[in-house]
DNA sequence: CCGTATCCAGCGGGATACTG
DNA sequence: CAGTATCCCGCTGGATACGG
């Protein structure tokens, strides 16, 4: 495998990045990898403060994408339940070193330069 | 490390994705990553289709975010180096699971559902 | 309950011309 | 060479109200 000395292809992320880097797709897959599945009621409330808008917004790029899928039962009331598809399982394991990488950067860059979290209120 | 049972905090991307996100941010990093330095004309060239004005702002974002450090030689004409600090090595670290599994997920989905790559033209 | 329909503000980012 | 100064367009995403 010569993708040891050069491992990292840009042209590959140019098109994933468009979906990946909406404001809530990433909270969606990681919080979807954590129950089986999850209704659309309860991303509201798990996700933060989004708008219904928003969230049938990126949840349809996400279907597109086939990182979740979408089964709805026919029932009274109507339910729907959303789960990580193969590739989104996958997706969350890819960017588990990112995260963690995360965390690790905002406590050293907090230690010394205050103003950059201050972009998270995370209320 | 009880990150095992529960290793993906989303609200520490909070603060470093609306940077690294940024359209050309990511490609930055990885090619800066393959040389010791670069000047400004090299990544308008080597980065694709960018122009000034957007190769300035993502330079003093990643310089804010110091994922990058500017080096400025007092010569003319003037010469300006761009090099990764440890936090934009580590970081090119951990992205490289992404970027890995960008080209395996382009290479499956690309093989029976075309239309989500047409939006990569790549000249 | 699970969305859709509208409307609208903000900003990311391209094109182009110009400067120290 | 290494940017800055303008201008402008399109998309993201929030607020709100309504529908099956």
């Amino acid at each position: 495998m010569e993708e040891e000395s050069d491992p990292l292809c840009i042209c590959c992320l140019r098109g994933i990045m468009p979906t990946i880097a909406k404001k809530w797709a990433i909270c969606i897959i990681v919080e979807l990898g954590r129950r089986p599945s999850m209704r659309f009621s309860e991303m509201m409330k798990d996700c933060g403060k989004i708008s219904p808008k928003s969230l049938a917004d990126v949840l349809k790029e996400l279907q597109n994408a086939e990182l979740i899928e979408r089964v709805c039962y026919a029932e009274v009331p109507p339910r729907v339940e959303y789960r990580l598809t193969e590739h989104g399982r996958s997706l969350r394991v890819a960017i588990g070193p990112l995260l963690h990488w995360a965390k690790e950067y905002n406590l050293l860059f907090l230690s010394y330069r205050i103003p950059m979290l201050a972009k998270v209120p995370d209320p």
